[in-house]
DNA sequence: CTAACCTCCTGTTCGC
DNA sequence: TGCGAACAGGAGGTTA
């Protein structure tokens, strides 16, 4: 579920509140995806720093260490002094003096990491090949073209690889190929300067747009506090297969790359 | 090195 | 309606 947006939004919705927190305790459900790396009551006493993204990845600083959060596909985070008793899909809780960190993860494909550091071999191998962050000033069109330049695969494999730039997941990359009218399944170094920079924009602007309206919410992602967010309802082809294009009219079409779904417009997205 | 495929797990949706 | 099959937003690991 979660990408980007998503996790961006999760981590504005409580970022302030767990600063300065004291752990008090943690308690951990089933196992996901990961194992902690620690003792879950070696992190009694450390206090909670801030809270960073790499990613996808949600970084809570500690003092001293580091905890990795991912959600995979159905996680999701809630922060609050009065969450319900711990459910069945309820795997991590981080008691904290100011709150409880819970993370709820039906399909279990998530984790929480410790690493006493980013430079942690088990943090490193995590966040050591991740690409740019397409919100930040690092995000450089050059790098991004000759990246482009340098990979034959098909455009939308290179941007859920992460290598050149991370959190674009399978929704947005619909939407952004869209925005910058270029097919799916078009060779990466073969696309022309100028789709290319229309690629980086729209990138930059999807994803900007979805932290603003909450992220995306299509099962059930909610922020911290529980809300949902809207960007669903702003998809111009992620799960409109068959309903005519906005811009044209065509019937937007459905295909498989690398057992994924993606949607495009035939005539919208030639090159 | 790159790239295709596999895998983890559960809930929901689809097709007969 | 019932039931099994197919599918779902991630991404590291394995294999070629």
């Amino acid at each position: 579920m979660p990408e980007l947006p998503e996790v961006e939004v999760t981590r504005r919705s409580f970022a302030q509140a767990i600063q300065g927190a004291q752990v008090e305790s943690v308690s951990m459900g089933k196992p996901l995806r990961w194992p902690l790396g620690c003792r879950p009551d070696e992190l009694v006493g450390r206090t909670v720093l801030g809270l960073r993204r790499r990613g996808k990845y949600l970084l809570a600083d500690l003092a001293p260490g580091l905890l990795l959060l991912h959600l995979g596909m159905s996680g999701s985070l809630r922060f609050g002094r009065d969450l319900p008793p711990a459910g069945v899909h309820d795997h991590f809780d981080l008691v904290t003096s100011q709150g409880t960190l819970r993370l709820h993860d039906p399909r279990r494909f998530g984790a929480v990491v410790y690493a006493q550091s980013e430079q942690d071999p088990v943090a490193a191998k995590l966040l050591g090949n991740l690409g740019m962050e397409p919100l930040s000033d690092a995000f450089s069109l050059a790098v991004f073209e000759s990246g482009m330049k340098r990979s034959r695969m098909p455009v939308k494999q290179l941007l859920l690889g992460g290598r050149l730039v991370v959190g674009v997941g399978n929704i947005y990359a619909s939407e952004v190929l869209f925005l910058a009218g270029i097919r799916p399944t078009a060779a990466s170094s073969r696309i022309g300067p100028t789709r290319v920079r229309k690629l980086h924009a729209a990138i930059q602007s999807v994803l900007a747009q979805a932290v603003a309206l909450g992220g995306t919410t299509l099962r059930d992602f909610s922020n911290a506090e529980g809300m949902a967010g809207h960007f669903q309802t702003q998809t111009r082809v992620y799960g409109r297969e068959g309903a005519p294009c906005y811009i044209c009219g065509t019937p937007i079409r459905l295909l498989r790359q690398g057992q994924r779904s993606t949607y495009f417009c035939p005539q919208c997205q030639r090159a």
